[in-house]
DNA sequence: TTGACATGACACCGAAAGGTTTCCTATAAG
DNA sequence: CTTATAGGAAACCTTTCGGTGTCATGTCAA
């Protein structure tokens, strides 16, 4: 059975958007403002501020004030509890193979 | 950046719901009708039925008619286009981590 | 053939999601 | 000081989501 922490949750639910995962792709690169992040999107800022809170809700960015800006920043830990969870059926994909594998020798 | 195949979407769509993820964590001990599925939720059989359609439509599982039960079973191998995605992240973490080392030895 | 059982398929609902517009506040710059 | 800029926050709208109840259909068992 896959771990399920309570951070599960809220980091697949993050994930499960593309414009938020494109905003992690962007924050990977490097640390941006609100302003120039939604400067790359088809959607106006608002938009795009409640998607950072929603990120920010599974902690997978953190924001600095800086003056009048608030920059945000990528935090790929985070993404730990998503990849845990899936880590575990990588383990069942393999064994599937091998089942299959053996299945196959036996057969011939 | 991480690799987004026409699967990514639908796969972390089906992994946002809790639910789901669960029937992922059933199907992966057993192949199992809808029936089954449902009486092991507080939740009616049509429900359960919608989110294995959800998955179905993300490749997740597959289903084989067996008289009159509808057999489904999980296909791990899906669960690929998030695992990749979430890969390259890891090495985004890895050198983050690396980073944050030497800037703690320097500073020592 | 007559029920009982396993599902699919709808129609319908309330809540949450993803967006937009509008307005307000705080900091930077002339 | 005054104005332009960055961003928060609230109100509102439409669509999708997660669920329910109901009904029709195909299959297994007496």
């Amino acid at each position: 059975m896959p771990l399920t922490t309570d951070q599960t949750q809220p980091v697949f639910r993050a994930l499960a958007d593309p414009t938020r995962r494109a905003i992690i792709m962007l924050l990977a690169d490097r640390d941006l403002p609100v302003g120039d992040i939604a400067a790359r999107f088809e959607m106006t800022r608002p938009a795009v501020a409640k998607h950072l809170a929603v990120l920010k809700s599974a902690d997978l960015i953190h924001v600095s004030q800086a003056g009048r800006e608030r920059i945000n920043q990528l935090n790929p830990a985070a993404l730990k509890a998503a990849t845990d969870w899936l880590a575990w059926f990588d383990r069942f994909w393999d064994d599937r193979l091998a089942a299959l594998k053996s299945a196959v020798e036996k057969d011939t």
